[in-house]
DNA sequence: AAGTTTTGCTAAACCGATTTAGTTTTATAT
DNA sequence: ATATAAAACTAAATCGGTTTAGCAAAACTT
């Protein structure tokens, strides 16, 4: 009825009348290197199949400092761009011999930095972080006590911290330059209120195009509060295309998008006849709606694959104070969405 | 620039001038039970706090046999199904003060006993998971080990291991009710090739309840491969659509409604003119389409908190024996997708 | 005043591995 | 025959906590 004891190195060392060292130098691959007795050796190896032994990774990492777990803490995990980015962090950890474990901070400072002194104190070996607005000095302290870290989808210029994100600027370059080239002038944003560089990007990418193209009269960003999205949206909505007569909009998140679509939906806007709509990340919903929705699309496979690979290198080799800066290039997916040539 | 050590109980006791032991029976609350001095007690806290002591769990877990981990494994973690649950899982286990190491195993028998083994070897102390088809002699297993284990979204009704899952049976019961109080006959069901219960009890309640209507001779299951999905329901769908002329189908799972209405849409197929459909689990799609998808809901909520408390009472309490039952109770959204009524 | 109890604290064992520093035995060199 | 080297293995320290057993000093009995 008791939990059965898992079979320990000592186990192992007394069936075959050993000692725990040897035991541990012959299933570590380091026979030969200490001049163990080869029959000795498979003696071993044989008693320690037998036996059914593995390991027990906390005594091994309690000595050895290591304990081959990654944190990785996103804003959301529900949040399907999140999963997508947390299922490909899985596949490189894995295939590297790390296992993942996961938190959500959602997007808020307090638990960001409990989360990671929890994942800390659990021993992980280094961290991906999705940062949240206003967690530079955390992500600084972190990095400057030499913990093996790297950002993802989001980074601090001002830091020497790893990131792995998009090339923001050229997402909203592309989104606003295809507008444009389909015809619409009055063009707006839809972004959060935020410091945080990758929607400052984002904007600015939008805020160059405009005005490279002689449609800086027509900018116009509004910002929605992160807790309070679905409510903000709507009076935004209502004030863009109502109020201000807008002709386009391009949401910078994929969340602000779907929050975006259902608003619109309920206001009974037309897309693309009364409104063009882009949207940012690949969705299901995007490709279901009527209209398609354009989006783009983020390498999410390169992007979350290095962040792992940068951190494992870091964690190996100790590069901690080498920055690998990792931008990924957008690709637009056109919908139906955005197009004034399929009206009528 | 190398990794600053962490602060220890021993770093602690050193800087009050006591011994670890003391430190230690402070910092765990059992001063009083201990008679330390309350002025020690508050010297050797201020002390700590100071020097943002934090204790190192791995050292603490290998000698209470203990991690505070919880590994979650199901299918995919990318699955917006998959990850909301991972999301209240995480939350809850927070609560209880436990970290959440998630894995996907894509269905795979292979993989599941690989994941497994990884997860116990990093010392987790309990185990949710979504078994995959044929797994259950390593469930059985594991059980019989008797190491703490949950299964969720599915289970097996020959072990006598703890579940939490949805009552599938009056899920499909609902659903086919509601589509012949609607009118409909020809109703077809859209499922998995599966020996998994939880597909098998949602199949029973199509099939008991097309058979108390008098409707048995409509009864059609189709059944699509887990890795082929997308090519095969074009053509599941060609054939019930063309030529079984059926009126409406109700798809097994999200994903498979989600692939459904993909196909319907290449297909030109007009809902719910042509056909009603009804599908299985929030999701922002169901709600965004035109019309909009009737569906399931699960009480994703309470059986993922359920599952989590479960678990950390076999953790705590051993109760390993107790087989808890946990059948939550679904939903009907009805969308505009399953209606005669709103046409025309 | 001698014995008992309570108070306040510490030494040392322990968890299960890895690693360093030896030790013993056998082989080779001088 | 004696010193030196190599081979084959082990004892003990270590990681950083928790826990058990126990010690010394103060307080209390009678």
């Amino acid at each position: 009825m008791a939990k059965e004891k898992r079979i320990s190195l000592k186990d192992v060392a007394n069936s075959v009348g050993v000692s725990p060292t040897l035991v541990s130098i012959v299933l570590n691959g380091k026979a030969k290197q200490y001049r163990i007795a080869s029959e000795m050796a498979e003696k071993v190896i044989k008693a320690a199949m037998e036996m059914n032994y593995s390991p027990n990774l906390i005594a091994r990492n309690l000595r050895g400092g290591k304990t081959q777990l990654i944190g990785l803490i996103v804003t959301d995990i529900s949040n399907p761009f999140y999963s997508a980015i947390a299922r490909i962090v899985e596949n490189r950890a894995n295939e590297l011999g790390y296992t993942v474990v996961f938190s959500s901070s959602d997007e808020d400072l307090g638990n960001t930095k409990k989360l990671i002194d929890v994942l800390l104190s659990k021993g992980v070996d280094g961290l991906i972080i999705v940062p949240c607005d206003g967690s530079e000095d955390i992500i600084r302290g972190l990095h400057e006590s030499n913990t093996p870290l790297v950002l993802i989808d989001r980074n601090f210029p001002n830091l020497d911290v790893s990131f792995s994100c998009l090339n923001n600027y050229k997402a909203t370059e592309l989104t606003t330059k295809h507008l444009i080239e389909q015809g619409y002038e009055n063009i707006a944003l839809v972004g959060y209120k935020t410091g945080m560089n990758h929607i400052l990007d984002r904007i600015r990418g939008y805020e160059d195009t405009m005005n490279a193209a002689g449609l800086g009269k027509y900018i116009q960003e509004k910002k929605v509060n992160l807790m309070n999205t679905k409510v903000e949206m709507s009076s935004v909505l209502d004030v863009l295309v109502n109020k201000k007569k807008v002709e386009a909009v391009i949401f910078l998140t994929n969340m602000l998008a779907v929050t975006g679509l259902y608003c619109l939906k309920d206001m009974n806007v037309k897309i693309p006849e009364d409104l063009a709509v882009v949207g940012f990340n690949r969705n299901d919903v995007f490709n279901l709606f009527s209209p398609t929705i354009t989006y783009i699309r983020q390498p999410l496979e390169l992007i979350a694959t290095q962040a792992v690979t940068i951190l494992v290198d870091k964690i190996n080799h100790g590069e901690l104070e080498i920055k690998a800066m990792t931008y990924s290039e957008p690709q637009l997916v056109v919908g139906a969405s955005s197009s004034k040539k399929d009206i009528g």
